[in-house]
RNA sequence: GUGAAUGUAGCUCAAUCGGUAAGAGCGCUGGACUGUGGCUCCAGAGGUUGGGGGUUCAAUUCCCCUCAUUCACCCCA
């Protein structure tokens, strides 16, 4: 690495150099289509918000709001933070824009980047970027069962393969409290051989002791979260397998699965792969059916979820995109140059892509160059052809050359005729 | 925030036990072919060995500090 480099992109952020931008925008094409085929519409959201929204929806005891978040102060003393999650802002401006007017069910969707201020590792960044899903206003778990089914058609789709599903309930506000009543009981005795930040969490948050990885065996034998259900959560996860085996999705039920987000209820699921190294979650989401009456709006309920699409870009086998142009333009004299340079324009206005070269350079470079560009014609011109009004065209792949007349529509028609 | 490993040319990597003037492949530039790419051959450019300090006659090599990267922990996408 050269040393001289003083000045370098920001440790967690990534350039993105021309070969890899194609696998991103492959990406983004499929996610759009996908979010169409499913009348999902797009939301874009500013970069950063009043850091009590992160605070208040994302939750004040999450990893995320205590030690991972951006917050600054602008000129006017007011914290702010750059969005470490979509979430909140979908649901802040549901509510600010009035959307429930639009219709008793939205369906949204999101592709934007996310900060979060975390040692970078395999599959982790400081800036990283996320497509989400939400649906607000349907209580449904058809539409839990539809969210994952979009996700995994977007994988399939960009030939992702090996992703597993993981599904839990935590149950609705009432059986969730019974539930963490039922944990706290079981931990009462063993806390004391739990790790320090579990100690900490059977005050603000016993659900994620489950968590944790230190102490996974001795979690073994906790309560699980679906005996704990009242009869309508029970109903509606039961609900959600039986419509998840309808579509044929295959899926775990994993009993530990809880998130780390405050605002889940009910229904929470995620997506994983084996080939991203420790952080094996591509994507995750949940329902959060009182995170929209909890920060100001009508009693409604959704559910949503995040996908990590650097994450998805580990797991994206090789594409092979639309290199090359259709034209490069080689010149031999200085009028020749300006008369390339005319062509050019116009065979652009044409809607073809081409290129000429513009460090004078010799014959044989501006050819290698052409070579190197991956063109499939080069247009010759030279003080012969000039004196004549003619051009050389020569195909790259076949070697041909013929003699055609420097007017667009006599080179268009040689071009086409080729066919492509 | 904690830990470990790794930093040599644009990229991927060599350099014996500390010993000449740090090399190769790919890529780049030019030539062989003075108006024609790819293949081949030849030549050239490109390095303060991440930075700083120390030990030594001598450091890419050993020691210390620092910076960066990677992987893992925590946690998440």
């Amino acid at each position: 690495m050269g040393s001289n480099a003083k000045i370098r992109n920001i440790k967690g952020t990534r350039d993105i150099l021309p070969e890899e931008a194609l696998k991103w925008r492959r990406m983004e094409q499929v996610i759009r289509e996908k979010m169409k085929a499913f009348n999902y519409e797009e939301l874009r959201f500013p970069t950063f918000e009043y850091t009590e929204l992160f605070k208040k929806s994302t939750g004040e005891d999450t990893e995320i709001v205590q030690k991972e978040m951006y917050t600054f102060k602008d000129m006017g003393g007011r914290s702010l933070t750059l969005k470490p999650e979509g979430t909140p802002s979908v649901v802040r401006m549901y509510i600010q824009h009035g959307l429930r007017n639009r219709s008793k069910i939205q369906k949204y969707y999101y592709i934007e980047r996310m900060f979060r201020q975390e040692r970078p590792q395999k599959g982790r960044f400081r800036e990283f970027r996320q497509f989400g899903a939400e649906v607000i206003g349907s209580m449904s778990p058809q539409i839990d069962a539809e969210l994952i089914k979009l996700a995994l058609d977007i994988f399939k789709e960009l030939g992702i393969k090996g992703i597993r599903v993981n599904i839990n309930s935590i149950g609705c506000p009432e059986c969730k409290e019974e539930y963490i009543k039922a944990l706290k009981e079981f931990l009462s005795p063993i806390l004391n051989g739990l790790c320090e930040d579990c100690k900490k969490r059977f005050i603000t948050n016993p659900l994620r002791i489950l968590d944790c990885k230190k102490d996974r065996d001795k979690l073994n034998s906790a309560p699980n979260t679906i005996d704990y259900l009242c009869d309508d959560c029970k109903r509606h996860f039961s609900d959600l397998r039986e419509y998840l085996d309808y579509l044929g999705i295959a899926y775990d039920v994993n009993p530990k699965l809880v998130r780390g987000l405050d605002y889940y209820t009910r229904t929470v699921f995620e997506f994983i792969h084996s080939e991203l190294g420790a952080q094996d979650e591509v994507g995750g989401g949940g329902r959060y059916d009182g995170l929209i009456e909890f920060l100001g709006g009508e009693n409604t309920p959704a559910s949503g979820y995040a996908v990590g699409m650097d994450r998805m870009l580990l797991l994206m086998p090789e594409i092979d995109g639309d290199k090359g142009i259709d034209i490069y333009i080689v010149t031999l004299d200085k009028e020749s140059d300006i008369a390339g340079w005319k062509l050019l324009s116009g065979l652009r206005e044409e809607g073809f892509s081409c290129d000429k070269d513009y460090l004078e350079r010799s014959i044989k470079a501006q050819f290698r160059e052409s070579d190197r560009q991956n063109a499939r014609w080069t247009i010759i011109i030279g003080q012969e052809e000039r004196k004549r009004g003619v051009v050389k065209l020569k195909s790259m792949e076949t070697g041909e050359q013929k003699e055609v007349l420097l007017n667009m529509k006599a080179i268009k028609e040689e071009i086409s005729a080729k066919g492509s």
